[in-house]
DNA sequence: CTGTTAGCGCCTTCAA
DNA sequence: TTGAAGGCGCTAACAG
């Protein structure tokens, strides 16, 4: 391998000296400098990012933790998060958990010994091992999907906007209403919807049909499942649908299709996360716009404040939503 | 920072010995090793991997390069990817160029200095620079979704599947089928597709209309675009549409419903890669599977491969597709 | 403007 | 079974 000594040798000049050109601090005569392009050219030296990290402790590289990277919304998140990064030079490190909670502990300390500059976890169950865990780094941290007590988040208003989802098919007229949720351990995804829908719900003076709740995985078989379920169980079919997300409504969709139910004239549905393929089913489906691209940005952009300028005051972002409509709803 | 010397010292030992009982190497008594144990729990250290990797030039980091991480295709590769790494206690430093392909070969030179344990990159465009870049690696390596010359190379057989689903417009009595492709300096999906599909027309002597055959970029709204300039310029409509990415292909859905030809009894249609979005439009999509996860998983064991066992020799990996048939064709 | 020197935190001979 | 010493490649005072 070659070195800085080595470029310093046949250039003639000290290891400082190419230090210097190579990161344009201090002085360097034009004749130097040359040189020791030159040789750099030749060699195709590249200098190594451990021995500089060593000494300077900042390794330019933000780990993220996620629950799935092949998932539409991790993969936006992601997207969002490289845009912001990249522009002031970082990379991401990535650590994917597949949904293992277990797996978010390692690799918090994982990341730290990789003297990660920063890490965004998308959390997802907060145990109260991983809260203490985080209170603990060292390194600056957002968290982003949960606000996390304490700690810089990025986050949805889930609560409101299963709120004004719920709204918007009441006021279309519809009191029998079902949901498709999922596992309330998910703070933002499972317990908060749900609390906006049958909040909601309440206040219309709405009675909740318990036959009309289901919860479910993150897919769309699963959205498939529970929706047969809610067909089966129930004395009096609903007439609307509301799922956490759009996958499950898109598996509800597809039950829906098959048990001959036609949308949007025998039900209208609902998702949640204006994914590509809500704009594509037939009929389009009515969901809500998280913009995770923006979230990936923002949490980054607050790494970077706490990264780069020092910033160590707890910030809290929470995020616009919309509401898509479609006709689906 | 808390390092192997501060634990060395409240251990009542020297560094060595700690790190010994780090990694499992050399005789360490039980009564030392605990007592390091023990410290290490209390003070929550955790050893620098930049330190280690500078004695030991192992980072257990593998660099991607892909050229866009919010698409279906990458997310899916990037599971299949970390898959295998995390089994093998690897990580992924992504490198996202976002299509730019002048970002390659920044990437590929910055991850060399990061000095990761081997790159992966997904390849679309394959200037000379790059190639000559990809030679004079010092790093294993390997290609991606294309054939790189004389370099290690999971790809996909994109001409005999493009063959294939022509063949199956054939034999479905077609002879006016259209084609939308990318530009061919995408020598996969851009070349060879469109070789497939034109070789194919050829040997069963179906001459080729030029208006017929359209470029895009890679998105549903180009896919619409180009569907739409194909029904404008045609003095007889075609009968079927091939478009090489099963966005292309759903662009394109979309611009013959909006004319209200109806899919698919007025036109038939295929795309490529099986994407959630194709099982899920209406009427579902015929496209080509070509099981993107295992493309990752098989560059990873390549890469792993290389980096674990030191194994040099060019390997090249030509991995099966199969034809999802659905209504659309 | 340039070089000398001293580590960063760790692992690895070598010797005890 | 343990420790001392040296060095991985780099940067940052400090002197010239």
């Amino acid at each position: 391998m070659i070195t800085i000594k080595d470029i310093a040798e046949r250039a003639n000049v000290s290891r400082t000296t190419v230090s210097r050109v190579l990161n344009e601090s201090g002085y360097v005569s034009e004749d130097a400098r040359k040189r020791v392009m030159k040789v750099i050219e030749e060699t195709g030296y590249v200098p190594s990012e451990h021995a500089k990290s060593l000494r300077t402790k900042k390794t330019k590289v933000v780990g993220v933790i996620l629950p799935k990277i092949s998932t539409e919304t991790a993969a936006r998140v992601v997207n969002g998060i490289d845009d912001v990064l990249a522009k002031e030079g970082y990379q991401i490190l990535l650590a994917n958990t597949n949904l293992r909670t277990k797996k978010e502990l390692e690799y918090l300390k994982l990341l730290q010994s990789r003297q990660v500059d920063g890490i965004i976890l998308m959390a997802t169950n907060l145990s109260k091992e991983i809260l203490m865990q985080i209170k603990e780094l060292k390194v600056p941290f957002v968290a982003l999907g949960q606000d996390i007590p304490d700690q810089s988040s990025v986050f949805y208003d889930d609560y409101r906007a299963a709120q004004e989802m719920t709204e918007l098919f009441i006021k279309e007229g519809h009191d029998r209403i079902a949901f498709i949720g999922v596992d309330e351990s998910d703070r933002a995804v499972g317990y908060l919807r749900k609390r906006g829908f049958l909040d909601t719900l309440e206040k219309h003076g709405i009675s909740i049909e318990e036959t009309y709740i289901e919860t479910a995985e993150f897919s769309s078989e699963a959205g498939y499942e529970a929706m047969e379920r809610i067909l089966e169980t129930s004395e009096e079919r609903p007439t609307g649908v509301f799922a956490v997300t759009d996958r499950l409504a898109i598996g509800a969709m597809k039950c829906l299709k098959e048990k001959g139910i036609v949308l949007p004239q025998d039900m209208k549905l609902a998702g949640v996360g204006a994914s590509e393929l809500s704009k594509y089913v037939t009929p389009a489906l009515t969901t809500i716009d998280f913009q995770y691209e923006e979230a990936g940005a923002e949490a980054a952009k607050l790494i970077m404040n706490k990264v780069i300028h020092n910033q160590k005051t707890v910030k809290k972002f929470k995020l616009n939503y919309g509401i898509i409509r479609k006709d689906s709803l």
